[in-house]
Formats: structure tokens, C-alpha cells, sequence
RNA sequence: GCCGGAGUAGCUCAGUGGUAGAGCGAUUCACUCGUAAUGAAUAGGCCAGGGGUUCGACUCCCCUCUCCGGCUCCA
């Protein structure tokens, strides 16, 4: 009986039973044929050899888009384990998967990779590659595979767990071999391993067996592989570039904070610079807490560990919280890790109406948490650092309309910042929670309605709710396409069960308030690490701590310069004079070194017209002779807050 | 916390079981200059910290701290 397959262009073509994915293709076009790595006969990925037994949508696949990379990164990965246990015969290996970018392979050993084992292995993938093995599926009966990976613990494993691994629904194990090279694999490969046009391994890393610490943890190594060498380079290129725009290396160099040895670890000190920059971001976080309607909190450092007994902190957190400290006869006291609980007590301090909702409370709070050594990164994760938090309280009825203000606050925020593409996880009931199932429906309906209306692309993250509601993170794309998750929004009706909180509801029942956390920063160390990194140090003109440098172009010029300083200082720039005795042009390097949005040189024709040499950061000369009000005002429109 | 790598001047990095080195930066002096490095001189080091081995340790061994790449975790 033939077979029907559906063009891509719409055309129904009638093949036999059992033509291969590879006839067809060559059917369709010999340059087609020749690029082909694999097809898709509706949802089933199949090899350039596997017959085709089932009618459907029938379409090429070739290394590039993202099908193909992932086939090409596989095979490269299985090469890469192929490499690995031809030069180790002593060596288990794991598991090995594609990943963004790249592909790595676990495996066990006695002694860790070194260096010079990582380029002995590249050479032997080099030697694979170049002998073009083709790649061969196996199918085998459950039991053969158990005999063919007997040495393979791990694999053994994944055969044993039929079915959650790579193995078909019939009981039935695939596996493909090349040379004297067989690995457990669902497929599809590529024809054959000379088409694996650039590969690259990156480094070495300990993994553990299942992602489990308490399993064995074994040697992983990464790699990347492209459809051609210039995919490669452009992509070490860009890891490259994201290595140039690191906030450890750029925060010092551009004097803005630095991590002092002596304080600790994840504790920074902010430098004049930085500390300008965060005013600037603190004072915005407040303007705009203002604009929505939010009011301002403190609530202290310390409180008694009974507080964060009764929040449930020390149930789910203790080993991330900072040890307890007693002094006397006192009851034992915590730094405080979240500022919820504080907020709680403002809510309940008093006897609340639904009139006083929604009651939104906001708050610059400096948290400490005790971060495990080995995770602790610069500003992203710190053990020190201040939330841009905020609670609100408000009824069942207003959650719809609340979570809407929210998120547009955090829409706000980011776009103020520079950040234009968004997109968003919806984190549900995770295994270690608290309240009921019921509850915590309604409260992901809700946010996934809130999600929805806005139109901010978004998926659902299975279980990663914090354990008092779930929540809606919001991701950034920056400069150079990577990802960060900075705001977050979660609901949350567990705080308020356990602290007993209520309002008067009209007719005077008493009901409880839902509570919604939000952070629109998350964390202004964070924020700030991501925002260098983003504007790889040259911030907009409303950010830069310093936004104007004015260089003399002789001592004599000095009285001028101040002048102009004092001139944009009245109209709120902040400006400095480098009054050093270095050339102009040494000068001119020092301001653009250190990114400095503009530069102004004065020299004798300015000091007699009441002029400025103009440059902006990113330009490449200067305007000569620029009034110096002419200046100014350009200057102060360039600084305004893109929001206001 | 786990697996690996690393720590030499403020920064970037050479160096070796036997007197600690360079460039940039800093300081001082001279230069007074129009858009990415003017010149000279000087200072700057418990070679991360603590133990050991050795006649002798920056170098070899052990512990601690800090950082880097991952894993795990992230209210």
C-alpha cells in the first residue's frame, strides 16, 4: 500500500511503503538530498535511512534551524563519548544530551578530566569525524540492550527505567552504533559522523547522576558544535563579548563596587559611582512605588526567631538563613531573609476594612541570606542585598484588577531601564508546599489570566512555585540575547492563614486578604549586575553616575570649565572637571574608558564665544563651537527618565 | 555543600627549591596641549593566610580563606 506524504509546498505525493526519508528528498531535489541530516514525517523525527510506514507532513531537515542543530549536537555528543571511551576503556558513561548551543556527556571516571585530556579527546573526535563513520540504528529486545551495556551501570539504569528514557513504548530498545561505538539513543543522527562540520569542546565540569546530590557525581564535558566553522567562531565570539561585559570585571574597572575579601563572602561595598548609580535606581523604585499607589515601610533587620517560625521561613529555609544570636536572658533573634513578615505585622497591627484595600506596601529592604558557598556570583547572587519589595493585601474580588497593576508596574519598570523583550514563567504548586489544592487552582488561574491578557509570551514551570503560592516571573532578553529573570510576582494566601490576618468585609464578616509579593528589580545588586552587563558599562545618560566630563584644554582654561561644571550642575547633570595635567587626548581616552556619556572640551575659542566641544559617547569626533545653553538643554533632555 | 581550576604590586600577567620582575595605574617634576596614551624620576610585595618538609619554600605537602567554571539549591 503507498504512502501519502504532504509537501511542505501543499503537494500530496504517493510514495511506496518503505521508501526511505533519503529518496524522497533526492526525489524532491539532489541539492536538497545532498543537505539533508534527517526528516520529519508528521510528529516522528526519522533517519536519512529509516523507511517510511506512516502517511503525514513530510519535511527535510537540515543542520541549521533548530531541529537540525539538535540532531548534529547529538551526534556530536555521541562522538564525543565515542572519543572518550576509545582513550578511557575504564570510563561509564551516562548520559549525553543536546543543550542551548551545545551538547555535553557525563561519565565516570577515577581521575578527573584534565586539560590535556579534554584536547586528546578533541583530537579523537577530530579523528572520527574525519574517518566519516556512518551511524547505524540497532533495535534490540530489553534484554540484549541489558547484555550489550552490562558494563555501563548508569545505562543500565535508564534501560531499567523503560519508561521515562530512550527507549520506545514497545519494550523494544533503539541504540545506535558507529564503528565499534554503540549508545542507548532514541534518534534520529546524522548519516554519518563526517557531517559534523564544527565541534568544540569547552570544559569540564562535576555533574551529578541524575541531577541528584546525593547520587554519584561524575566528570561532564562540554561541548558546542555548528553547521559551520564560521557558526563557531561567531559563537565563540559571543561568549567572548559576554566575558568582556562581566559585571565583576566591569564594576571595579569603572569604580562602581567591589567585593573586599576581608567582608566576606557575597558582600560588596558600593563605590562613590556605584552608590550614585543606585541612588538614581533607588529614587526611581520610589518615584514609581509612589505612581502606583504604593506607600513606604521600614521594618528592621533583626526579629525573633519565633517570627519566622510562625511565617514558615525556618520550616522550609533554615539552612539558608544566618544562624540565630541570643544575647542574655533575651530570646533568640534572626537577620531577616524576607521582608514579608514585617509587612504582616504593619497589615495586622490594626483592625482592617475593606475600605483600607488593596493596602500596598513597599519597601527597600536589605535581606541577608546564607548563600551555599559554590553558588554564590558577584552582584547576581549575593548574600547581602536589597529587595525592591513590596506587599499587598487586598480582597478575592480585587486580585484580578491588582495583578494587572502589577504587572504593568513591572512593565514599567523594566522598559525605564531599557529592556523591551519580555517573557514570562508561571511557577505552580511546588512538592514541598503548604495550603490547599484548591486554593492554589484558583490562585494559578488567575495569574495565568493576568498572563494572557497581557500578552506576554509564557510557559508553565511545572513546580517551581514558592512554597506559600505560585508565581509569575518575568524575563528579560539584553543587549546580546541572553536571559535573566529579574521580576517576580507571587500570590500568596498562606502568609496571611498563618498570621491570622482579616478584614471587616461589608456586613461585617471577617475575612481573610489574599497577599501578593512583588519585586520589580528583584534585587537592586542584581538588577545592577544585569543592567552593567546589558549596557556592557555604558549606561544611559539618566543612569551614568558621572554624565558629563569637562576637559580644559589647558590649565588656563580650568575657571571656564568650572563654569560650565556649575553651569550643569544648576540644571541637575553631574558633571566633573579632570583638572590632571594630562594631553587632551589622554583625557578624551580616560572619559571614554571609563563610558562616559558625554565629553566636553574647552579651549581658548570657547573660553572667548561662551562655547563647548561636544562629544557623545559612541561618536566618533566632537561639534566644535556648541552654545554652552545649547549644550545644556541638549544635555538635560538626553538625561530625562524615559518614564516621566 | 559537591567536582575541577586558580590566587605573585591597585590592575593585567612573567618567574623559579637559593637576592621578587614587566606593562598599565599611582606619586613627584617638567610639559600647557583641541578629541583614544607627552617625557623623566620615584614609591609600591609577609608571592592570599596558617601549619609542615628542607640548610634554605613564592616554588613541594596539609588545612583555611577568597575567586573562577559547572552541579545541586535559590522564599
Amino acid at each position: 500500500m503507498p504512502i501519502e506524504l504532504t509537501y511542505p509546498d501543499g503537494k500530496v505525493v504517493q510514495h511506496p511503503d518503505g521508501v526511505t526519508p533519503f529518496e524522497v528528498a533526492e526525489s524532491i531535489g539532489p541539492r536538497l538530498a545532498k543537505a539533508a541530516i534527517a526528516a520529519r514525517v508528521g510528529d516522528r523525527l526519522l533517519d536519512l535511512t529509516t523507511p517510511i510506514t506512516e502517511s503525514g507532513e513530510f519535511a527535510v531537515i537540515t543542520l541549521d534551524g533548530d531541529e537540525g542543530l539538535h540532531i548534529l549536537r547529538h551526534s556530536a555528543a555521541h562522538v564525543l563519548a565515542q572519543a572518550v571511551l576509545s582513550l578511557f576503556p575504564e570510563a561509564t558513561f551516562a548520559i549525553g544530551p543536546p543543550i542551548e548551543d551545545g551538547f555535553y556527556y557525563d561519565f565516570e571516571v577515577d581521575q578527573p578530566f584534565t586539560s590535556e585530556d579534554v584536547r586528546a579527546i578533541e583530537a579523537r573526535m577530530g579523528e572520527i569525524i574525519a574517518e566519516n563513520q556512518p551511524f547505524e540504528r540497532v533495535e534490540m529486545s530489553r534484554d540484549a540492550a541489558l547484555e550489550v551495556f552490562s558494563d555501563h551501570k548508569f545505562k543500565v539504569e535508564i534501560i531499567e527505567n523503560v519508561d521515562r528514557t530512550e527507549v520506545s513504548a514497545d519494550g523494544a530498545v533503539t541504540a545506535y552504533r558507529n564503528r565499534e561505538f554503540i549508545d542507548l539513543c532514541r534518534g534520529p543522527h546524522l548519516p554519518s559522523t563526517g557531517r559534523i562540520p564544527a565541534v568544540k569542546l569547552l570544559r569540564v565540569a562535576g555533574a551529578y547522576w541524575r541531577g541528584d546530590e546525593d547520587r554519584e557525581q561524575l566528570q561532564r564535558i562540554y561541548g558546542t558544535a555548528w553547521p559551520s566553522k564560521k557558526d563557531l567562531d561567531a559563537y565563540l565570539e559571543r561568549l567572548e563579548e559576554a566575558q568582556r561585559r562581566d559585571h565583576r570585571r566591569l564594576g571595579p574597572e569603572l569604580d562602581l563596587y567591589s567585593f573586599p575579601p576581608e567582608l566576606g563572602s557575597g558582600l560588596a561595598v558600593w563605590h562613590p559611582k556605584g552608590g550614585m548609580l543606585r541612588k538614581i535606581m533607588e529614587d526611581h523604585s520610589r518615584t514609581l512605588h509612589e505612581r502606583f499607589g504604593f506607600d513606604f515601610v521600614f521594618s528592621p533587620h533583626l526579629a525573633k526567631s519565633d517570627l519566622w517560625q510562625t511565617s514558615g521561613h525556618l520550616d522550609y529555609f533554615a539552612e539558608n538563613m544566618y544562624a540565630g544570636m541570643q544575647h542574655g536572658d533575651d530570646p533568640e533573634y534572626r537577620v531577616k531573609p524576607m521582608n514579608c513578615p514585617g509587612h504582616v505585622l504593619i497589615y495586622r497591627s490594626q483592625g482592617r476594612s475593606y475600605r483600607d484595600l488593596p493596602m500596598r506596601l513597599g519597601e527597600l529592604g536589605g535581606v541577608y541570606r546564607y548563600e551555599k558557598s559554590g553558588v554564590v556570583q558577584g552582584l547576581l547572587r549575593a548574600r547581602g542585598f536589597t529587595q525592591d519589595d513590596s506587599h499587598t493585601f487586598c480582597t478575592e474580588d480585587q486580585l484580578k484588577s491588582e495583578l494587572k497593576h502589577h504587572l504593568d508596574f513591572v512593565l514599567t519598570w523594566l522598559q525605564d531601564f531599557g529592556f523591551t523583550e519580555f517573557e514570562a514563567d508561571l511557577s505552580t504548586k511546588p512538592d514541598k508546599s503548604v495550603g490547599e489544592a484548591e486554593r492554589w487552582e484558583i490562585s494559578q488561574r488567575y495569574l495565568a489570566e493576568t498572563l494572557e491578557e497581557s500578552g506576554i509570551p509564557y510557559r508553565v514551570a511545572e513546580g517551581e512555585g514558592a512554597f506559600y503560592g505560585p508565581k509569575i516571573d518575568v524575563h528579560v532578553k539584553d543587549a546580546i540575547g541572553r536571559r535573566w529573570q529579574l521580576s517576580t510576582i507571587q500570590l500568596d494566601f498562606t502568609l496571611p492563614e498563618r498570621f491570622e490576618l482579616e478584614y471587616a468585609a461589608p456586613g461585617n464578616v471577617m475575612e481573610r486578604p489574599y497577599m501578593i509579593h512583588c519585586a520589580k528589580a528583584g534585587s537592586i545588586e542584581r538588577f545592577t549586575g544585569v543592567l552593567v552587563e546589558h549596557y556592557a558599562g555604558a549606561f544611559p545618560m539618566w543612569l551614568a553616575p558621572v554624565q558629563v566630563s569637562i576637559i580644559p584644554v589647558a590649565d588656563r582654561h580650568e575657571e571656564y570649565a568650572e563654569q560650565v561644571k556649575a553651569r550643569l550642575t544648576d540644571a541637575g547633570l553631574r558633571a566633573e572637571v579632570d583638572r590632571s595635567s594630562e594631553t587632551v587626548g589622554d583625557k578624551i581616552r580616560l572619559a571614554l574608558t571609563q563610558k562616559h556619556p558625554a565629553v566636553i572640551v574647552v579651549g581658548d575659542d570657547d573660553v572667548a564665544d561662551g562655547t563647548v566641544g561636544l562629544r557623545l559617547y559612541g561618536e566618533e569626533s566632537d561639534t566644535r563651537g556648541v552654545p554652552l545653553i545649547e549644550a545644556t538643554n541638549r544635555l538635560v533632555e538626553m538625561a530625562r527618565v524615559p518614564s516621566e
